[in-house]
DNA sequence: TTACATACATTCACGTATGTATGTAAATGG
DNA sequence: CCATTTACATACATACGTGAATGTATGTAA
C-alpha cells in the first residue's frame, strides 16, 4: 500500500534512497551522540542497514561525514537565504539565529572542532568545513555582506553578532539535551538592540 | 644539579609531584589531540609513566580529566580575577578576553562538549563543568556580575560580550593551530566601543 | 633491620572499531 | 531470458583502548 512507485525502484533510486538514509542517520547521531562515538556501527544501525551498505556508497566514515556535512550545509543555510536587496541588520540576525538555533547546529559544532583533532579524517572533513564557513565570513562572494560591509561600523558588527549567535549555539551544544541557555533571549534582544541603532542610523 | 631539594623526596612529594605532571600531560593532550583521542596511554605518554602511576593516582581517566579541569579553572580563571571595586566593563572584558584566549581554554571546550557524549565521563566531568560556568554565569555569588548587573542594560551587554568571547575561542580551538580568527580584532575592538558607551553612561 | 604501606611497572583478558574479502539478491541490457 | 553489473549482507583479520591482576621498588615507622 505504502509506495505507489513501489514499481519504478530503479538502481539509482536506490542508491539516492540509501544515502540519504545514511546521511540522516549521521547527523542525528552527531547530535544525540557526538563525534566520536558516531561510529560507523551506531550509524548503520540507526538506518537499518549494515556497514557493507556504507562502504558501498562511501569510501569511509569520515566520506559520508563530509558529505552529511554539505548536506546539511545546503538544507540548513543555503535554501531559506533571506533576499538580499532590502533586509535590515535586525532582520539578518533573525534570520540567522533562526539557522544556528536549529539543532543540526550541534552535529557542524561537532564536526568542525573534533574532525580537526582526527587525522584520519581532516583530509575528507576540511573541505566541507571551509564551503560552511564562508555564509559567516564576510568576504566579496558573500551578498550579504557586500549590503553591510560597506559600512564599517555595520561590518564590524556583522562579525561580532556572528560571534554572539556562535557563542550561544555552544552553550545550547553543549547543555544536557541541547537546550536553550537561561539568558539566550537576553543576549539576543541586546544584539537586536544594537542593530536597530545602526538600521536607523 | 637540577634538584636542590633532591633529598627530602618524601612520598607525599612523589604523589603531588606525579600528579601534576599527569594533570599537566592531560591539558596539553587535550589541546594537542582533543577530547577523543586524549587516552590514558596518551597521557601517560606524554608524561613519562606507566599507566601504572594514573590508575594508582587517580579512579580512571575522567576522574584525572575532571581534576585537570578544575585545576585549569583555579589557575586561568581565579588566580588573576580583577579587585571588583571600580572596575570598568571594559576593562573586565580585557580581563576576561586574556583568560578565555589561552591555548589552555581549548581544553575547556574540548570537554565542554565531548564529555557531554561519553556517558562513561560525565558522573565524573559534570560537577568540574557547573564549578566552570559560574565565573561567567551572572549570579548573586559572582561578586563581578553584582557590579554591573544593577543596571540592566549593563546587565544583558555582560552577557552578551561572555558569548561573543566563547564564540571567539571556538573559532580559534576549531583552527588548525589554535590560531586567532582574522577578525579576531575587529570583533574586540567593536566589544570595547560597547562597553565603553555603558561606562561612560 | 625488620615489617609494612605506598608508588609504581608489567601482563593479560576483554570489548569494540575499522577495513576487506566473499557471498547473494536485485536490477539492467542485449 | 540470460549475462552482467550493481547493491547490499556476512564473515573475518587487525588494531587499539580499558581495566584488573600481579609483581617490584621505594619510602616509613617500630
Amino acid at each position: 500500500m505504502a509506495a505507489t512507485s513501489a514499481r519504478a525502484r530503479t538502481q539509482s533510486d536506490r542508491s539516492s534512497e540509501m544515502q540519504q538514509k545514511l546521511i540522516a542517520a549521521t547527523i542525528q547521531s552527531l547530535i544525540d551522540k557526538g563525534y566520536a562515538r558516531t561510529t560507523a556501527v551506531e550509524v548503520c544501525a540507526r538506518a537499518g542497514v549494515t556497514r557493507g551498505a556504507l562502504f558501498h556508497h562511501f569510501e569511509s566514515l569520515p566520506a559520508l561525514i563530509a558529505v552529511a556535512l554539505s548536506d546539511t550545509y545546503d538544507r540548513l543555510l543555503l535554501g531559506s537565504r533571506p533576499s538580499e536587496a532590502d533586509i535590515t541588520i535586525e532582520q539578518w540576525i533573525t534570520w540567522a539565529w533562526s539557522r544556528v538555533s536549529q539543532r543540526q547546529f550541534k552535529a557542524v559544532i561537532e564536526i568542525w572542532l573534533a574532525s580537526r583533532n582526527d587525522p584520519e579524517s581532516t583530509a575528507d572533513i576540511q573541505p566541507a568545513i571551509e564551503r560552511y564557513k564562508e555564509i559567516f565570513t564576510p568576504s566579496e562572494s558573500n551578498p550579504l555582506y557586500k549590503r553591510f560591509g560597506s559600512d564599517k561600523k555595520a561590518g564590524a558588527f556583522y562579525r561580532l553578532a556572528v560571534e554572539t549567535m556562535l557563542g550561544l549555539a555552544l552553550g545550547r551544544a553543549a547543555n544536557p539535551n541541547g537546550a536553550a541557555l537561561d539568558h539566550e533571549q537576553i543576549v539576543l534582544d541586546q544584539l537586536c538592540a544594537y542593530a536597530r541603532e545602526i538600521d536607523t542610523q
